[in-house]
DNA sequence: GCCAACGTTGGC
DNA sequence: GCCAACGTTGGC
């Protein structure tokens, strides 16, 4: 199962209360601090189980408040990000991702933190998980509005050479998720590499 | 459509 | 808890 997404919510903004389990930050080795999110789905047509996982930045658009509910991702990792760290005003790169050219296409960011997915327990929905209780929520997701496209689209490849070079230079892109764990399709950003990419859209190429 | 990388499952 | 088999992601 993907982590695609969406569609449908638009969710008023109750602020939730649930989740106490919180990260607590093991600071006793200290890692980055990720305070920024790159959130990937695909902007093309393609089904699973007869529905189309269809949902790109233009589709983000046209839902009411702009808004929807990041629902479907089935990765522990992911789950874990949008349930334990994203917060509420953060930001996020809207990437485009099983698609040609796959990269970065606009700004998001986190309206309501993480919460349960109830597209888990829709049998007829692709990402449905028959195990999960509701006694004991297996997947969440949050809620994200758009802000604005990237000036520019930000294309995979220009990243990619970024990354090549910043590992020779230990440049801001040197450990950057979207190479290193590559498969993740929610990751977290430093402020740092947030700021790198986003000063790309000014260039030319 | 291919397939490398990597996550998950389940037997032992 | 290991690890082989299998499934998924997603660039190309």
């Amino acid at each position: 199962m993907p982590p695609r997404k969406k569609r449908k919510t638009a969710a008023p903004a109750t602020s939730n209360s649930k989740e106490i389990s919180k990260p607590i930050i093991s600071n006793t080795v200290i890692g980055p601090k990720y305070e920024c999110w790159l959130m990937k789905s695909e902007p093309e047509s393609r089904y699973e189980n007869g529905i189309d996982v269809k949902f790109g930045i233009e589709d983000l658009i046209n839902e009411p408040n702009q808004t929807a509910c990041w629902d479907g991702v089935r990765n522990y990792q992911a789950r874990n990000f949008m349930r334990d760290q994203m917060k509420e005003g953060q930001l996020a790169f809207f990437y485009h991702s099983n698609c040609r050219p796959p990269g970065i296409a606009g700004i998001i960011k986190i309206v309501k933190e993480g919460y349960v997915d109830h597209t888990q327990y829709d049998s007829k929905d692709p990402h449905y998980d028959r195990t999960s209780t509701k006694e004991n929520p297996r997947w969440y997701m949050v809620d994200v509005q758009f802000v604005r496209k990237t000036k520019r689209f930000i294309p995979l490849s220009e990243l990619k050479d970024m990354y090549m070079k910043h590992k020779q230079i230990d440049g801001p892109l040197s450990n950057v998720a979207l190479f290193t764990r590559a498969r993740l399709s929610v990751q977290p950003l430093t402020s740092e590499e947030f700021d790198f990419i986003l000063s790309l859209e000014e260039a030319a190429e």
